[in-house]
DNA sequence: CTGATTGCCTAATACCTTTAGGAAACTCCA
DNA sequence: TGGAGTTTCCTAAAGGTATTAGGCAATCAG
């Protein structure tokens, strides 16, 4: 009965490093068991159930991507920061869609609130401190780049772009030209 | 052992409905069928299997999504398009949330080119004429819009903007007006 | 009415999830 | 160093979902 030494942590890595392998919806906790050798039932003493296994790849990939963030964002500033962010969250989409998926999973609000994700919301209002937003067009714009990059990634690793020309590289650096200008040149509301 | 009359479009509509009300993730051969209060293996006659069964649903979905968006689009150009289209796919996933969620599944590229998601592009293609923009940045405009409706969709669904301010009813309206500004003066290439 | 077809059923297999309780392997202190 | 206590992993078992094979009854065509 010798003893593997799992734990949470061990797990979850595991766990992420699966999910890039074959797919976030194909971590389980039986394939979980397998990679390590052991019987399924032992992996529940180090990790609740599987909801909470997978919501623990989403607190991991949330971190890692926070902290790749922070590393991009020191020192720049403007569109510079806003194409770097832009890129650390492509970038880890490619290396690792397991995890990015799993970034992606929807977050009960206590956990959200005590996840990376105000990081990244902290990030982004960073960014923008290089244009001249005022409240609330600053949420508006935090939100708009939330939801692009989101999307973006989604439908790009989904394979949504990859048929068609031109290619996504292209379509990248000209929509953060696109964004960058918007973002200089936020319009006032329309008239209601 | 009274026959209930199954067909594929009755399973198809029923399971939306189920996507609808306890979430797409939960949509399974084995709920369909206490809903018909039938045997599991009754479906399958009917349904090759289950990934078949929520891929059929995501086309239904994208079926509606393209309808109600060639209603919404009639008579309509420039901004009133651009708006139109957009609320369709925001009211779609408030009214049908499962549905919502089972067209944004990944659908392997022969499914997808035979699916509604071509009048989607299509249609996208229609609200720029709106616009001056020549490829490929009409491509790129088209890559923008389809990001960014996923990705607000997928975040406003997930409650990731219901707990803070401003409301995501104000931040929408002021996102389409960024947007139209945008696509009318789209900016030229940044220099290399 | 009868023969063919179709539709739903029983039965069986194979996973995955989760809980309960047991035994071996560590830990640590007397 | 030698237990006592804790921890770690195991066996066992129950319940849910997915899928296939084969059967009988309901329906339909002529």
């Amino acid at each position: 009965m010798a003893r593997v030494g799992l734990t949470p942590e061990r797990l979850v890595r595991a766990g992420a490093e699966l999910a890039d392998e074959v797919g976030f919806d194909e971590v389980t906790v039986s394939a979980l068991a397998r990679r390590f050798d052991v019987k399924v039932a032992s992996l529940y003493s180090h990790v609740r159930n599987s909801h909470d296994l997978r919501t623990r790849i989403a607190l991991l990939a949330l971190e890692e991507l926070a902290d790749r963030g922070a590393a991009a964002l020191a020192g720049r500033a403007g569109k510079d920061a806003l194409a770097a962010m832009a890129n650390v969250y492509r970038d880890y989409a490619r290396e690792h869609p397991g995890r990015a998926t799993a970034a992606r999973m929807r977050l009960d609000p206590e956990t959200a609130a005590a996840s990376a994700g105000v990081r990244h919301a902290r990030m982004t209002r960073a960014i923008l401190r290089g244009y001249d937003l005022e409240e609330p067009d600053q949420t508006h714009a935090v939100r708009l780049l939330g939801s692009f990059f989101h999307g973006y990634v989604s439908l790009e690793l989904g394979g949504g772009f990859s048929h068609s020309l031109p290619d996504s590289e292209e379509t990248w650096t000209r929509l953060l030209d696109a964004l960058d200008a918007l973002l200089r040149n936020w319009p006032a509301p329309s008239a209601p």
